[in-house]
DNA sequence: TGTCATTGAATGACGTGTCATATAGATTGA
DNA sequence: TCAATCTATATGACACGTCATTCAATGACA
């Protein structure tokens, strides 16, 4: 039953888990040590960075990345409380929340950012 | 600073997160739902079933899985518990382990493989 | 052979993610 | 306008992974 069609399936999975894992875990490392935040807070951090808009954005975020809605709340959770981020009700609609960097916020973006993008360099192109 | 090949690196790389992350959660549903396992536990299973030889392996283990090593002992430990797996220990070298699939394993392995090659093939390629 | 460093594995404390649920605000329709 | 329902977010219990440490066995070298 193992055909050779599934060995090279198998193979392929492993090769990506395997780039994956230590691309993230680079990134991760790298992050904690130099700006003492973990991969998943510089990933919403970038993501409220890139957006321009200032529509409500808990909502959207959960839609960009494939973390789960809880994760994300418990994420900003952290981040507002390194005061890195700020929650702030939405006029028209007040269940809802949309993020805002604040001064600290955007300067330790800026510099992760460049970290950031170095180590996806290095790890996935080559 | 935002350079168009940068903005190329993060498309890539969010790009790889969600193939992986959901591959992986489909397989670990699907898996957990039929066989009531994990996908690391099943990963180890797998590594486990195609070790021809008895060479001591819970070490090899750890260096073909992104796992730690304290990882691959707890989840040896919950597949020691449902019977799947059992340690042995190395006769030449008594800190050692190796691990052998019991009847059970091996059943739900082959069974559980099947599921699991046709979700990759239905994930990564297409 | 006796000490010291090293290695294979297990363990406990801890952080973070997930699922199910709770809560508060919005929307719909009679 | 008042239920009933739906939607956005938060929260608590729990599972699992990581790190640091521990323990026992091995190796190295005097």
């Amino acid at each position: 039953m193992a055909t050779t069609q599934d060995r090279q399936l198998v193979e392929q999975w492993r090769s990506i888990q395997n780039s994956y894992f230590r691309t993230a875990a680079a990134i991760d490392r790298a992050l904690e040590a130099k700006f003492d935040i973990g991969l998943n807070e510089f990933e919403i951090l970038d993501l409220v960075a890139e957006s321009v808009d200032s529509a409500c954005r808990m909502k959207a975020l959960g839609e960009r990345t494939p973390m789960t809605q809880s994760a994300v709340s418990k994420v900003v959770d952290r981040l507002e409380k390194a005061g890195l981020v700020s929650r702030v009700t939405c006029a028209d609609d007040r269940r809802s929340l949309y993020l805002e960097l604040t001064e600290a916020g955007r300067a330790l973006h800026s510099d992760a950012a460049v970290e950031h993008r170095a180590l996806l360099k290095e790890n996935l192109g080559e």
